[in-house]
DNA sequence: TGAACATATGTGAAAATACACATATAAACT
DNA sequence: AGTTTATATGTGTATTTTCACATATGTTCA
């Protein structure tokens, strides 16, 4: 469901292809969003159907043809609707890393370890890149009103990355502690 | 494929019914993931056939006959092997609540604010029972070795909460001082 | 010369997830 | 007397998401 309004308000900046769309969700949405190119396609076609947007066919001479969705106005007042219905629903987190970490109890500490280096290792990177995205967008914090959407998640997704970070640190801190505690191995 | 290794994760603490690992899931693994209760049914019945696990049946005068799953040799080696597996994929974070935040521009701020504060509210909420939560489990701070995972997840979920909640406090400041800039409407 | 990559759109099938509904019983609340 | 809550397990169906594969063409790299 939530994937019609993430197209829709991708749609509200610019028109655009399918491919477009998913070049779109892969830079700017990933913070907080994903979709695989072939669900971004079925889902056009169903709202197109449903009068949410129109397509025109371009043709080209080098590559294959493309098709330019626009947003069409029942598409804006549904997006609308959404965004502004009351209802908040808690967030269902589903994270794969966390899945294994409530599991250390099960293998050696210093697989445990290991696997938090890297897990803070890739969120150093995520946060590196985050940093160079908001760098170049909104130079010395400034951003226009159109904006404020990417504005607000880019710093989310930055601080996102910094807990996992420091948490990473914290939990790294706890096993060794508890190690040299629980066993006089070196 | 994920949830299969919840359930041979849960189930490597004590053997339990369909019923037992729903509530489970709502207990204490709610900070990183979730399923549905019929999800939950039709996957252990999988996982039987695959032999990962074993049930028997026990009759119950006053309540339905449940059925109670023991966790087996071959469900702990698949459980292991895929707990010591060094590939880490970056975890694709879906988040309703922020795909409505990359589109604030659409709406009055004050819809924007008040949306903010009900999101932070609820995570005030969420941080409030994790911590309970964890007070009831580790009193000061104390945990066995065999609480290790639990330990480290429940720390995570309750930083995770404290981020959201900072996060929207420095959100609601932005769109606030935005708001003045923008217009001289009270 | 062949492989890989970028452009562009998709189908068929499987897997994961959720929703509505069904079946039982007993206690507790209103 | 009727509703809700708790115990317990599911089926049928729909939706969501992913995976493998297919079709075209031009450019770039090894």
């Amino acid at each position: 469901m939530a994937l019609k309004y993430a197209l829709l308000g991708l749609l509200t900046k610019n028109e655009a292809t399918g491919y477009e769309l998913n070049q779109q969700f892969k830079e700017t949405m990933i913070h907080f969003w994903s979709a695989h190119h072939t669900q971004i396609y079925r889902q056009l076609v169903k709202m197109e159907e449903e009068g949410l947007v129109s397509s025109q066919v371009v043709h080209q001479v080098d590559y294959p043809d493309k098709k330019i969705y626009r947003l069409e106005d029942k598409g804006y007042d549904t997006l609308l609707q959404w965004l502004l219905s009351k209802e908040i629903l808690p967030s269902n987190l589903k994270n794969d890393l966390l899945l294994r970490v409530s599991l250390f109890q099960l293998i050696p500490p210093d697989e445990a370890i290991a696997f938090l280096e890297r897990a803070k290792e890739q969120h150093m990177f995520g946060h590196g890149l985050m940093e160079k995205w908001r760098d170049s967008h909104f130079p010395e914090g400034q951003f226009n009103q159109g904006d404020l959407g990417e504005y607000l998640t880019s710093e989310f997704g930055k601080r996102y990355m910094q807990h996992w970070i420091d948490w990473c640190d914290w939990a790294i801190h706890v096993i060794k502690r508890t190690k040299e505690k629980g066993s006089d191995e070196e």
